[in-house]
DNA sequence: GCCAACGTTGGC
DNA sequence: GCCAACGTTGGC
């Protein structure tokens, strides 16, 4: 079982519409790296999500993956502004995951709080410039954020 | 509003 | 294939 960490503007799509929904497929990610991270997730994997673009960001839940090898359905789209003109639904270029709710945290674990306890080695969302929306997160790690809301 | 980081685009 | 210009992300 491996963790991983998703990264979303709560404008845009919160732990709270998660929350509502149930289930979400997470379209929209085109960027390779952030793919190929994708592609690796395996069902019951465990995903921190996070809040971006909002002061003061940080982790606000959990989730896990629902299902793995979905095919992002808005690269067909013509009118999303997801759409890929270069992928065809019989060679796709955008897999992804279903990402299902677990849980919402009593608090937000603030990215301040991130960086005092980990290192850019450990935690990448903690680098400078890291732009990637979804990340891998180490095993102790993981264990560490979940002992904080379990202790 | 600023700017660091970095991915993408396009001319050559 | 190189690389400058440009665009986007996202913290501060």
């Amino acid at each position: 079982m491996n963790y991983w960490l998703f990264k979303s503007e709560p404008n845009d799509y919160s732990i709270e519409d998660l929350a509502r929904d149930g289930e979400a497929i997470w379209d929209g990610v085109r960027n390779y790296q952030a793919r190929n991270f994708l592609r690796q997730m395996e069902e019951g994997d465990l995903a921190f999500f996070y809040h971006s673009n909002i002061k003061p960001p940080g982790i606000v839940g959990l989730a896990k993956v629902a299902r793995s090898g979905e095919i992002d359905p808005t690269q067909f789209d013509p009118n999303s502004k997801y759409f890929d003109p270069k992928a065809t639904p019989e060679s796709p270029r955008w897999q992804t995951v279903a990402i299902a709710f677990v849980e919402k945290f009593p608090h937000p674990l603030e990215l301040s709080v991130l960086k005092a306890r980990f290192s850019t080695d450990e935690l990448l969302l903690v680098r400078r410039g890291n732009r990637l929306s979804v990340m891998p997160v180490g095993e102790k790690v993981a264990e560490e954020i979940l002992e904080i809301f379990r202790g």
